[in-house]
Order: structure tokens, then C-alpha cells, then sequence
RNA sequence: GGCGGAGUAGCUCAGUUGGUUAGAGCAGCGGAAUCAUAAUCCGCGUGUCGGGGGUUCAAGUCCCUCCUCCGCUACCA
């Protein structure tokens, strides 16, 4: 069976989680799932990344200690999980002891790589946004990020990053899917052919980090230290990494804002670990909230654990991935959301299921079985349903999933539109059996339908394999057997209708 | 400034290597049906395809130019 390796990037604790990162989260359980029916052994991570002087200055204005700080967003982030009805399978936080070392392993193979050196590090320094700048990059004295800034001279290691250009830039061109979507891998490519400069790997002007092995009064910089987090859950350095597998097959998925670290830092940190490399990073874009840049200082920034109580995990889970064409920024609004909740999962998904399985209980016994003979039309409905599924498959590898959920939808309105022309209400009083072969194809077409929309909605899907009688591991088990018969006892709502003058929408008032 | 992306129906967007009257979903209007979550189905779009110029028998699709928006441009998850 093959392996494969997904990621969320570890996300930073200084802020509690917001659909930004449940979207990322998401896009990764979603993925994962998909891999598993398909039949890959699956090994889905995230976590959090909690040190930096961020987090220390964050600790202290709460006037506690930077561990309990990091416990309590960690948590939070830890919580969000099963509300979001994600399958990880590891859950990293940087301050844990396997971490800790692993990073200083993965420092000391650096190290005696001879890609490690001590040096200086002088330039004006923006203390808030923990950055280093050039004189002439200053804006009216302070920062470019606003800060204030002040003349540094820091001594602190460095990474020979610059030794690296030409084999990174040379690995791009083999690999040219290794930075995806292809925009994404141009501006690491125009951004590398300027050259690169080493790279400062440890801080000496704060104390809440990873020591530097044999020099403690440096703490190894923050993204050498979240970077190694892929390491660490693949049992880095007891697990020979060149021999494993999953480690040739990790994905790491990112926002747009953090592949360079991944794409440029990260390879080359690797190659000087002589590590194989990972096999892709995928980049997707923001979440604006109603039009604007989310912000607290706008008050528009999203919960995704709201929407998952007003109207449950798989409708976000549908909404995200529907809304956004994967890759590009998009636009996270209520009515937006209901407008598809509504007119998809309610009215075109939900209500046919209801309809079919409901006439399957009220006139044929409750069970329907596959016809002898297909008709004209039924050929040309079944025909059509599997041209749209089949093509969906690819779209899903490619990251596609937006399209891919279109291309369901689209199977669900012909199948709707098949059930209307046959009428089967119709032929209850005129050909019971015609009205059993028809229920028979409607029936088969949804369950085919279904098992798609499962990577998505898992949920729901469940409770349909369930209305049908089929055990949800079988029903989405890579060598799935259609069956010739269906029985449905009960018949439940999936996505009822959200009315909006009765809704009670108190809960996006709070903060 | 440099590099890259985008500008297509009210809204969100598809439009492969240039080729028949430019498409989908949503919203809107009209009709049908009544199994179903007042859901569904059918019908209805004269859009300067950002502006201008060019190549071609033929351009949303290639070239030039201009306008607008966005991203990247060395340490910000």
C-alpha cells in the first residue's frame, strides 16, 4: 500500500484559531480522506509552533510564564479538531521533549555538515515584529512593518543558505511540480535568482526557544525550529528518514504567506541534513471576511467553531472548499454560505436523497433491486452521472476542489431531473415494477454520489451509507462493490433548510 | 522600479494548443409538476470578453501599447 505524508503547517500560538487555519486544517483532512479511499496508508499531522520572542512578549503582558501561555492557545487549537471532524493522525506542540530533540540532532548533523557557522548580525532592528532591516529599507526612520527601529549588532549563527542557490534552483527545474499552483513557483524562483544571502539560525535577545546545542546562550531561530516539527512526527532521528517512505511522499500544504520557508529554507536545511527532500509544497490563498482583510481591529475575524454549531462541520467543510478555487484569496461571507448551504446541500443534495429514499419506504417495501434491463434514458442518466464522477478524480489529485464538488453537484442535478421525467409517482398506479427500476438507478446514482462527497462531508455521508444499509467501511473502501439491492428502513433529514428570519444568529454577536 | 497573476452576463467564475451563433452556477422573470426539506423540473441573457492598435481567412484565446486591481521582491505562522 503506498504511503503518504500530509501536513498542516504548525500554527503560530499567539492568536486563537480562525477560518484561516481551520481552512488549511480542513484542506488537509479533506485530502487525506481522499488518499485513503483511494487506497494510500495516510499519515495526516498538525500542531503548533510556540516559540519566538513573540510568544515570550505575549506570555509576559499576560504576566505568566510562556508555558502556560503556549498551553492554553495550544489547546485551543488542539480543540478545534473534532469540532472541525478532522482525522489526524498527530498532534506536534514545539515545546514537547521529542521536538526539542530532534532539533538539536537536527542541528548538530548542520553542524558537522560544516553549513553552520558563527557570526554577526548587524542592521536596524524592529523589536515588535522581530525582523531585521537594511538602512535604506527603513520608512521615516522606522521599520517597514511600523516598528520602531534600532541599531543592532547581534552575534548569532549562520546557515550557508547561500551555498545552496544552484542546487535548489536545479531541483525546481527536475521537480517543476514540486511548488504548486505554478505562480507560486515562479515568485520562488525570480525571488532565488537574485541570490541568497546565509541565513541567521539562532537569537541571543531572548530566552523562549531551542538552545543551541553546546551554546546555550543562543536559541535556535523559530522557523528551523517549526520546520524540523515533519521530522519529528515521522519519529526523526530514531527513524532513518532516507529509508521511510512516507517521508519520500510528504505533502506539506501552506498559505501563500509561508512557502518560501517551505520551498527555499526548508529544502536546503534538508540537503545540508542530507534528507530527502519532500515531495510537494501546496500553497492555497486567504480568506478575506465580508470583502475586507480579516483583522480584530475590523471585528470581522471568523470562528470557524460557530459556524460548525449553527450549522454543523460538514456545511463548512463544503462551504470552504466550494467557495474558494484553491489556490486563489476568497471571499468568507454569511450570505454566501447560506446561499450554498441552501441551494446545494439543502435543496439539490438533501432533498433528493429525502425524496428517493422516502419513496423507497412509502411504495416499494422498503427495499429496491437492480433491473433486469436498463431503458434508453436510463443509460443515458447513468452514462451521464459516471462521465461527471469519473472526471472528478483527477480533478481532486490536482487540487481542484472546487471543481470537483461542481462536478458532483452537477451528477445530483441529473439526477434530480431524472427522477422528475421518469415520474415515478406516476407510474406507482400505472407500472410498479418501471417505478422500482427507476427508484433502483436514483438510488445507485446517489450512493455513487455520495461516496465521493465523503472526503467533504463524512458526516452526511455516513448517514446515508447508513439509510441504505451499507457499513460506512465498506461503503468507502477502495475495492467498494455496488450493490444490487438497496433497503432503507429509515429515512433522516441531512441538511435541513436554513431559514434565515428564524435562525438564531446571536452566537456571531459574541466578541 | 523589476518579475508574476488577474480584469468575461447583476454576483461568483469556466473558457484546452486561435476556428461553428461566448458558457456554467447563483440571483431574477414566466411556466410545469406535486414523490420530497414550499424542495424539484422546463423556458428566458442584444454581455463594447478592461481601452486602443496589430497579425490572421478566423482572436476572449497570439503580438504591441495603455488603464485598473492583486501577489512576490531576504528573514512577518
Amino acid at each position: 500500500m503506498r504511503s503518504t505524508y500530509i501536513t498542516t503547517p504548525i500554527y503560530y500560538v499567539n492568536a486563537k484559531p480562525h477560518i484561516g487555519h481551520a481552512y488549511t486544517t480542513i484542506v488537509c483532512d479533506v485530502f487525506s480522506r481522499f488518499c485513503r479511499m483511494l487506497g494510500s496508508d495516510v499519515f495526516f499531522t498538525t500542531g503548533t509552533d510556540e516559540h519566538g520572542k513573540k510568544i515570550e512578549q505575549s506570555a509576559n503582558n499576560a504576566g505568566i510564564a510562556p508555558q502556560l501561555f503556549t498551553d492554553s492557545i495550544s489547546k485551543l487549537f488542539r480543540d478545534l479538531l473534532p469540532f472541525l471532524n478532522v482525522t489526524n493522525d498527530d498532534f506536534i506542540r514545539t515545546t514537547e521533549r521529542r521536538h526539542k530533540d530532534a532539533v538539536a540532532h537536527f542541528w548538530n548533523r548542520l553542524k558537522e555538515s560544516g553549513y553552520l557557522y558563527l557570526g554577526e548580525y548587524s542592521g536596524w532592528y524592529d523589536m515588535r515584529n522581530e525582523a531585521y532591516f537594511s538602512e535604506d529599507e527603513l520608512v521615516d526612520g522606522k521599520s517597514p512593518l511600523g516598528g520602531e527601529a534600532l541599531y543592532m549588532t547581534e552575534k548569532c549563527y549562520f546557515f550557508r543558505l547561500s551555498d545552496f542557490q544552484d542546487r535548489l534552483l536545479d531541483f525546481y527545474e527536475k521537480n517543476p511540480s514540486f511548488i504548486f499552483p505554478s505562480q507560486r513557483r515562479n515568485e520562488v524562483i525570480s525571488f532565488m535568482s537574485r541570490g541568497l544571502n546565509d541565513l541567521a539560525v539562532s537569537r541571543t535577545t531572548f530566552t523562549w526557544g531551542i538552545p543551541v546545542p553546546d551554546d546555550p546562550g543562543h536559541v535556535i531561530y523559530v522557523w528551523l525550529d517549526a520546520l524540523t516539527n515533519y521530522l519529528t512526527l515521522n519519529g526523526y532521528p530514531n527513524n532513518d528518514q532516507s529509508s521511510s517512505e512516507r517521508w519520500r511522499n510528504v505533502i506539506h500544504f501552506v498559505g501563500k504567506e509561508i512557502v518560501r520557508f517551505h520551498a527555499v529554507y526548508w529544502p536546503a536545511f534538508l540537503m545540508a541534513a542530507k534528507l530527502p527532500l519532500p515531495k510537494q509544497i501546496v500553497s492555497h490563498g486567504w480568506w478575506l471576511s465580508e470583502g475586507e482583510k480579516m483583522s480584530k481591529s475590523l471585528g470581522n475575524v471568523q470562528d470557524p467553531i460557530k459556524y460548525c454549531k449553527l450549522f454543523g462541520s460538514d456545511a463548512l467543510r463544503y462551504y470552504l472548499l466550494r467557495e474558494l478555487s484553491f489556490g486563489e484569496d476568497g471571499n468568507f461571507s454569511l450570505s454566501g454560505f447560506i446561499n450554498r448551504y441552501n441551494s446545494i446541500l439543502a435543496n439539490a443534495y438533501g432533498n433528493l436523497c429525502n425524496r428517493v429514499f422516502s419513496f423507497v419506504v412509502k411504495s416499494c417495501d422498503n427495499k429496491v433491486e437492480r433491473p433486469r434491463d436498463l431503458t434508453g434514458d436510463d443509460q443515458l442518466f447513468v452514462t451521464a452521472v459516471d462521465a461527471d464522477l469519473k472526471g472528478s478524480s483527477s480533478l481532486f489529485q490536482r487540487y481542484a476542489f472546487s471543481k470537483y464538488l461542481e462536478k458532483l453537484e452537477h451528477a445530483i442535478s441529473l439526477a434530480n431531473q431524472y427522477v422528475d421525467f421518469q415520474k415515478p409517482w406516476a407510474l406507482k398506479t400505472s407500472d410498479q415494477g418501471r417505478m422500482r427500476d427507476v427508484l433502483f438507478l436514483a438510488v445507485e446514482q446517489i450512493y455513487k454520489i455520495t461516496r465521493l462527497f465523503y472526503p467533504v462531508i463524512p458526516i452526511c455521508a455516513e448517514k446515508v451509507f447508513t439509510q441504505l444499509g451499507i457499513p460506512m467501511d465498506k461503503a468507502i473502501a477502495t475495492d467498494y462493490a455496488l450493490p444490487d439491492e438497496f433497503h432503507i428502513d429509515v429515512v433522516e433529514s441531512l441538511f435541513p433548510r436554513i431559514d434565515q428570519s428564524t435562525t438564531n444568529f446571536d452566537v456571531f454577536a459574541d466578541d
